[in-house]
DNA sequence: TTTTAGCATGTAATCGTTTACATTACTATT
DNA sequence: AATAGTAATGTAAACGATTACATGCTAAAA
């Protein structure tokens, strides 16, 4: 393929000259102009962008790294992160690193390697002191699930917050044997989510009872597992707040199997607000993410950071929203 | 961040030594490499991939192409290609195009940029011409969905006979009256999808109907609005073959809506088998597409292209499979 | 002892750009 | 007419790696 300087020569000048009229960086008269443009387009000349960014040392691309682009979840952040990403001038590289420290590391190593100018990380599984050490050399941002406490910046939702106003509205309903749904892991959310919980217990004066609680790991199957056995205590649950969409309509099927009616034998609410959530029948109650927003702010925040405007870490709470459909019906 | 130079000083080689130690190219002493390795720690050094792809002129990264990531049904393709790429040395880059024709040709000039050793095209909108120019300069490989006639390489099912097998399962379970949610867009499995329902039917000796024929665009408020329409003519369908699980979700939808049992007064088929299909109540009859296996096989024929194995254009068609659930359950 | 072979290592060109600096040819000012 | 200023362009040095070729050394072969 053409290089710069097939370019130059077809056109009589230098490559200096070619270089200036692709970048508009400096005064070109009219006439070579249009003989470069010319030649350009005569050879289908395509800059190497590998040459380009090792002499600017910037790549114009941003690494993203989520456990699994199939979770709808992250499919609509990623969108906010893409569009505020290209209105900026970078291109983004979606990485899956499938909750698998070795992967990511890989992953983490293109972003050493100067192939990308900064990342969005997505629950991350690397340990603070990686996280941190990481920072020093790169820009990076957590998005969603983060560590805290870490001078890194990061933008998610107020988890406890989130779950308190959930557990509230079942709460406000009359449920006294709400049972708990949350994930098995170290994400500061998870850990959030449940405080969440038992202080809207706490406040309605309900014992919080550890047996009431299950832990899965986010997935449809996992949320169908543990109803069951909630179904199973005495007496059972009449509502259960479950922290993830995919885990609250496990736990809808789960009932229905037992042949319950949501939301009279059992109330449901999930939470992430994905798209499916809507179209189930019956359609769920949730705790709506920002995700768009969500992924937009982590992206704008990372910009700033890659261009010198900030120094120290920002962390952004943006807004949810407690969206009540079916399964919690009065 | 070190450079290589700066590793050479350290171990008081010469950059080329350093290389070696680092590509494994050609021998060096026992204590020489040692002193490398050591230096390289030291000095956290990580080799700049942007200068080393500029001399090897080959990225090690594969563009994957789709219209939408939040699409399940690519997700779990994504999985097929990233294993096999990973496996092979290989990175992929996700990029999203929104079938937007600008943002497609947006990331293919990163391809053209050597950004990419090749890419995984699915669901391209380049015309004929435009892929079979990108084609001699780039290895491309098409993936589900594809342009016929072509000499570009393509992993897919038999959609002709995915479809003709679905209608005739519905045919077989006494169906006369079978409508049909398309697709319109220009793809090409649009086309053959629709010639599988109409064989079907024209072998059972139903007269084909335009009538019952609706077009959307795969997602679920089409396949709910069109479905709307059709249960409006008299008489209406008692049965109905869909392009994508999407499209059927929302027709089932649409039929509760108006208080028809599925599938005693409608059975209803899909296509694809993506994940949610079986979370869904009723449960969805569908075809399965290989999703993995076709991600997989996309990547293998892509690198035999890319080191130089393979010549001309293939073709692969892989194994659908019917799969028969409480939508169209007796 | 001299020649030869082979190993370890260094030197320098190269990949395709960008860009600081140098050069040239005008025009405007004195 | 001499000088300064400016616009257009060229020259060459980077960016950070890889690698063909050159070199120096040691040990085996003649």
């Amino acid at each position: 393929m053409a290089t710069i300087s097939d370019v130059a020569q077809k056109a009589d000048v230098s490559v200096a000259t070619v270089s200036r009229v692709l970048n508009g960086s400096s005064r070109v008269s009219p006439e070579t102009a249009l003989r470069v443009r010319r030649a350009i387009a005569e050879l289908d000349y395509r800059p190497n962008l590998l040459g380009r960014n090792l002499r600017r040392t910037k790549s114009e691309r941003i690494l993203v790294l989520l456990p699994n682009i199939a979770n709808p979840f992250y499919a609509e952040i990623v969108k906010g992160i893409e569009d505020v990403a290209n209105r900026n001038g970078y291109s983004i590289m979606l990485c899956n690193t499938d909750s698998d420290p070795e992967r990511e590391k890989k992953h983490i190593r293109m972003l050493k390697g100067y192939l990308a100018d900064g990342a969005i990380l997505m629950a991350s599984e690397m340990t603070c002191e990686e996280l941190t050490e990481l920072s020093r050399e790169v820009p990076i941002v957590q998005c969603c699930e983060y560590r805290a406490g870490l001078t890194i910046s990061h933008v998610s939702i107020d988890n406890e917050m989130a779950a308190y106003q959930a557990v509230n509205h079942l709460v406000g309903l009359g449920h006294r044997r709400i049972a708990f749904i949350g994930a098995r892991n170290h994400f500061l959310s998870s850990a959030l989510r449940k405080d969440g919980y038992i202080r809207a217990l706490k406040e309605a004066g309900i014992a919080f009872d550890p047996v009431y609680c299950g832990y899965g790991d986010y997935s449809y199957k996992s949320g169908f597992r543990i109803m069951k056995q909630l179904l199973g205590l005495n007496p059972r649950p009449t509502a259960v707040f479950c922290v993830s969409d995919l885990m609250a309509i496990g736990a809808i099927r789960s009932a229905m199997e037992e042949n319950l009616r949501i939301p009279r034998d059992l109330a449901v609410c999930g939470f992430d607000n994905i798209y499916f959530s809507s179209m189930f029948k019956p359609t769920l109650t949730t705790v709506s993410q920002p995700m768009y927003d969500l992924g937009c702010t982590a992206m704008e925040v990372l910009i700033n950071i890659i261009e010198g405007q900030t120094k120290g870490a920002a962390h952004y709470f943006l807004d949810h929203e407690l969206i009540i459909r079916e399964s919690t019906a009065k």
